[in-house]
DNA sequence: CTATGGCACGGATT
DNA sequence: AATCCGTGCCATAG
């Protein structure tokens, strides 16, 4: 009940300062990305020589970092209250774990298939043996010379002129040779940038009558930061696109292409701090299952930067010993500190309980995947959590959360009214016998939603998931769900 | 005539 | 107040 006056932005009549000061900075804090506040509170934490970091603490039995304080909630046993009710804690960012790569996640990707090269070979054999019978003789040291100098991802950092210098040859044969060598498999490799290496990957599939979305090169050539999760907006925005349409884009790219062609999948390689994509590796919320019993509750964790913050001790008792004029100043450094580990704490709380509820109330979502979804509303949310609308909004956006079965969905799916019906259109289209017309799927679907749902939707809901209309669909195409 | 995509409207959501 | 979403209407292509 204090709870939600701290919380709800309606400014009463006599709110004191202070209090709008904690809101203000709250409100702030919880809309940003798990990255950003890890940012945010480094850089306070560089600002604030009154801020310590308190010794780590470790649970005995699980190892993991705990707060400041309390018990560890994992391994403290369920109480006897309902099995199911779900785990949640603060977790330090730290102690994420990524998933293992699902394997269907790593044959889905359409590019290497089976003829990735094998372990023993070097990517640059490779690529040659594809390109040997197409290149004449007076090309072959073009070629050596291109392919060695091809960089760990695949990508070839060096220009066409550069080249031509160096292998004495006319700027013209190079640029064929590269040209062949773009053509081969990997896709992309050869490439100048992560970026024209994705170009010519849409180009490929566009080739082998594989369907890709409209506009997936214009948000290509909008550049790989705009091919972020939490920027769907923007992209929306740039793209003259909806936002739902924009996400199904955004799924499809990371799905298909794969911006250094030479690496299999992304997920293998952490080495390579400086990765431009997937920017949100991290989630801020994971869900898992207790012993990946299937029957148990679900473990929430909520990863959450400085937990180990405090304000120092001794900083604060040598306040009262020093002169008048720097009192004030200390004092003042204290206080806004004190003010930003509050916010800190009131963020991580909001987004506890929101994750709580998530995890009550989307179990089957989150356990069984998009089609079992509850579409729920943020307002609705709101008023379980006695908190303001505008509060929710921010706690879901640019949050992301890992799934059981490893993927990462951002939080807003939570609230996307049309997932369900997504996912089962899909279904429906992934196993038809022969291409269905819109109206007919329109039909199906509406009585496997036990809703009516219009055929123009249904095209739209296609053109979000990037699968082209009936009349250019092959029985024998596939689409990943 | 059928299947789709563009545009725009009204109501819901943020 | 601004944005998003589902849908109906209409034009176009085959």
């Amino acid at each position: 009940m204090e709870l939600r006056q701290r919380l709800t932005p309606q400014v009463g009549t006599k709110v004191t300062q202070k209090v709008s000061v904690v809101l203000a900075q709250t409100m702030h804090l919880l809309s940003l990305s798990l990255d950003d506040l890890t940012a945010e509170v480094e850089a306070a934490l560089a600002q604030h020589p009154s801020l310590e970091i308190t010794p780590e603490r470790r649970c005995p039995s699980c190892g993991r970092r705990l707060p400041a304080e309390g018990p560890c909630p994992l391994c403290r046993p369920p109480l006897g209250r309902d099995a199911l009710e779900p785990i949640v804690f603060l977790a330090d960012p730290a102690d994420f774990r990524p998933p293992p790569p699902t394997p269907t996640e790593v044959e889905d990707r359409l590019l290497p298939e089976e003829t990735f090269f094998a372990q023993s070979t070097t990517l640059a054999e490779y690529v040659l043996r594809q390109i040997a019978p197409e290149l004449r003789p007076d090309e072959r040291p073009i070629a050596a010379y291109l392919l060695t100098h091809l960089d760990d991802d695949g990508l070839l950092t060096l220009s066409p002129a550069e080249a031509a210098l160096h292998a004495r040859a006319s700027l013209r044969r190079v640029r064929r040779v590269l040209r062949l060598i773009q053509q081969a498999d990997p896709p992309g490799v050869g490439a100048a940038s992560p970026q024209e290496a994705m170009l010519i990957q849409l180009r490929l599939l566009a080739e082998t009558q594989h369907p890709v979305p409209p506009k997936a090169s214009e948000a290509v050539q909008l550049g790989l930061n705009l091919l972020q999760p939490s920027r769907v907006s923007e992209l929306a925005r740039r793209l003259g696109i909806r936002q739902s349409e924009a996400r199904g884009l955004l799924d499809f790219i990371r799905a298909n292409l794969n911006p250094y062609p030479a690496r299999a999948a992304w997920g293998d390689l952490h080495q390579g701090q400086e990765e431009p994509w997937l920017p949100h590796l991290r989630p801020d919320i994971v869900f898992s299952l207790h012993n990946g019993d299937p029957n148990g509750p679900l473990v929430v964790e909520v990863f959450a930067p400085g937990l180990r913050l405090r304000v120092n001790p001794t900083f604060r008792h040598t306040t009262a010993q020093v002169d008048d004029h720097h009192r004030a100043e200390w004092q003042q450094e204290i206080q806004q500190a004190t003010l930003l580990l509050k916010s800190l704490r009131q963020r991580h709380h909001t987004l506890v309980r929101l994750a709580r509820l998530l995890a009550r109330e989307q179990r089957d979502f989150i356990l069984r995947g998009p089609r079992h979804l509850r579409p729920m509303t943020r307002a609705a949310v709101a008023r379980r959590l006695e908190v303001h609308e505008s509060t929710v909004s921010r706690a879901v956006s640019h949050k992301t959360a890992q799934l059981p079965n490893g993927r990462l969905i951002p939080l807003s799916d939570f609230f996307d009214r049309s997932l369900p019906a997504r996912a089962a259109l899909k279904a429906l289209i992934a196993s038809e016998s022969r291409p269905l017309s819109d109206t007919q799927l329109a039909h199906l679907l509406s009585q496997e939603m036990g809703r009516r749902i219009a055929r123009r939707t249904v095209a739209k809901y296609r053109a979000m998931e990037g699968i082209p209309p009936a009349y250019l669909r092959q029985p024998l195409h596939k689409y990943r769900p």
